[in-house]
DNA sequence: TTTTATTACTTGCAAATTGAAAGTAAAAAA
DNA sequence: TTTTTTACTTTCAATTTGCAAGTAATAAAA
């Protein structure tokens, strides 16, 4: 398959994969919010379309950002993880979520500001490792059921 | 003004404002690229259509993202500059390069990596302040003139 | 076992965003 | 004074996003 990117560099390229609406929206709503399934994702606040979240997993998956398991016990329903190219993202949005914090609550009053957020930006290399830790431990428990 | 927000997720929200095709693209190339005016946006290698830069910029401005000044020596050329709100992002755009680093080769081979990259990699918060500095620095040299 | 509800999409069309290309006007440069 | 350059704007086309309805397979309920 053929890819189409605006140049060699890596930030222009990073956002031709990912700087779409919704691509690090979905990716958010798997690593922070622990949705797994097309359901949950369409119940998220963001209320993303159908058509475009099929899309979008489908592109996700193409570049090995997520991938698609089903359940022996389930033939129905899709459940879309992170794969490490995914779950590596976090610190990208760690730092979007820091920026925000700082420079959008003027903008958006009342932002969700996770209460360790403090924790994390004391040490950013611990707390990406302890998300991406429980990330896994996530994945793992959901596709054992 | 009135500003449309998805939700109040922070990640989401930054992404409402910066996560559009080219938002991001025109920060970094002022960043990392020292360009400053129309014409240096415009001379870039993503090439970036005139109509959406000129909108963009306004955008970047009315969140205070960037700013425009003119030389009194040059009644025509707009200066754009990054703010604090808009350097703030350097973080977010040195983990899009490392993500990059690592996960998007594959996907489009001879990416430009800095060849510092280890060096930041190693030390991040000391390679977003200096990165910091130095933009500070030639923002006030090209203010200067 | 049958019926109903749910989930995972697809489809068709509309709206919004991005983009190409031509044009305009002011200012700088020749 | 003339020409060139820069900074856009404008118009229309292409692409992306999105709405709403529909479909089919599967799970759940009766």
């Amino acid at each position: 398959m053929k890819y189409s990117f605006r140049c060699k560099c890596p930030i222009t390229s990073a956002l031709d994969i990912v700087g779409d609406k919704w691509s690090l929206v979905v990716i958010k709503q798997m690593l922070f919010e622990g949705r797994s399934t097309f359901k949950d994702f369409i119940d998220s606040p963001e209320a993303i379309a159908t058509n475009i979240l099929s899309t979008r997993l489908k592109m996700l998956e193409n570049f090995g950002i997520i991938e698609k398991a089903k359940l022996p016990t389930n033939k129905k329903t899709n459940i879309y993880t992170l794969t490490e190219k995914g779950f590596s993202l976090t610190p990208v949005l760690i730092e979007l979520t820091l920026w925000s914090k700082y420079h959008i609550q003027e903008f958006n009053p009342g932002l969700n500001l996770d209460k360790d957020l403090e924790k994390v930006e004391k040490n950013k290399e611990e707390a990406f490792e302890l998300i991406i830790e429980n990330y896994k431990k996530h994945k793992q428990s959901i596709l054992k059921k």
